[in-house]
DNA sequence: ATCGCGACTGACACTGAGTATCAGATTAGA
DNA sequence: TCTAATCTGATACTCAGTGTCAGTCGCGAT
């Protein structure tokens, strides 16, 4: 994936920014992403504003250095997939690995979900991170595929829409406080391109 | 649509701020967005700093700003659309629409784009305004269509794919300085839904 | 004409994000 | 144990964005 620590001073990097994350994590929920300033997170974990700036370089990334490896776990997921499969179902299976990486704790991602939603500046950054991926998603899309005139542009699309489907269903999910099914909620919202694109959305299964 | 400027004072108001962006537009061309402060640009047209503040809230809004009638051209042009058509054939005239709007100026939206695409922070902040616009579209799209179990996350993507087809489109129009047909490149991109979502990507017409 | 009101302007002060630097403490590894 | 790399806190700095205030300008009513 990313980040295996081997050496100590890799191992305690990562427990401090995973300490500072934490703290910093229960202060936005309590007063605000915008309330809370890097001198409040800093005074509140015990360190100087400098350590504390050393471990994230902005505040969008304290809440959301989590969902970094993301990117990886779509385009490792898509290179496992069986190569005779069609583009939809392989990118839903890779989302369903994306979806199964995030969901470890599902009171704390719901958690996470709902401060991103109501704050633009997290939804803007991790848009970012979301253009970020998809070029090298795309690359794998299209390895079996011989690019023709268009290929590339259709593959775009394709991504993109998966990756936009990635947030609509945990959107819907973490609004239903994590009961809906995010298997099924990703048929639904792939259904959105199978359904004979007729304005009849017809819920399936 | 929105703003059809009546009286003198929203005149004025709306001259000088198409000046202001105008003469910051080639500072950020000619040195690169972040390196150009307000400072600067106030210098350049001749205002202060704090009144160039008051006409644009944020820096990106001084490239952005004319990017905000496009989610009203958007709604409208849906609703102009005859019900009788496919969710699909709906957004791609609506997003015909959107484009026709932007493309007065072809080589000013071409140089507009690339600054927007080598630029993180003016990504981010579209991004941004495309997400403010997807809910009112949605609506639109199912104002018709009765809204039965999971119709509206199959609205919420196809209207979010049909947004990202607006950007992916217009990169590779600009990519090709504008050469490339539109409308064409609008019918391949949508082509990622309508082709029988194997991996074969023919181009079609 | 001029009076008064509302909007516009520039100047100034302020908060907070993010960058850069430096000296001293700490720790890994030979 | 010694050395070199790294971590830390302190400090100073730039710049975006907010807020305030006094002075000015345009405009409609008297």
């Amino acid at each position: 994936m990313s980040a295996a620590p081997v050496g100590t001073r890799e191992i305690s990097r990562h427990a401090v920014r995973a300490e500072l994350a934490r703290v910093a994590f229960n202060r936005f929920c309590l007063t605000g992403f915008n309330q809370v300033t890097f001198a409040d997170l800093s005074e509140a974990a015990g360190v100087s504003r400098s350590t504390f700036l050393r471990y994230f370089g902005t505040k969008e990334d304290v809440v959301l250095f989590v969902f970094d490896p993301v990117g990886d776990v779509i385009t490792d997921a898509l290179d496992a997939e069986r190569a005779d499969q069609d583009d939809w179902s392989r990118l839903r299976n890779a989302l369903e690995s994306a979806v199964r990486f995030l969901v470890r704790d599902v009171q704390e991602l719901v958690t996470i979900l709902g401060l991103i939603e109501q704050t633009p500046a997290l939804c803007a950054r991790l848009r970012e991170k979301q253009t970020e991926w998809r070029p090298e998603i795309v690359a794998r899309l299209q390895k079996t595929t011989p690019s023709t005139d268009g290929s590339s542009v259709i593959a775009n699309v394709r991504v993109a829409a998966a990756l936009e489907i990635l947030w609509i269903v945990l959107g819907q999910w973490s609004a239903s406080d994590g009961q809906e099914d995010l298997g099924k909620l990703l048929d639904t919202a792939f259904a959105a391109f199978s359904t004979p694109a007729c304005q009849q959305t017809d819920a399936p299964l």
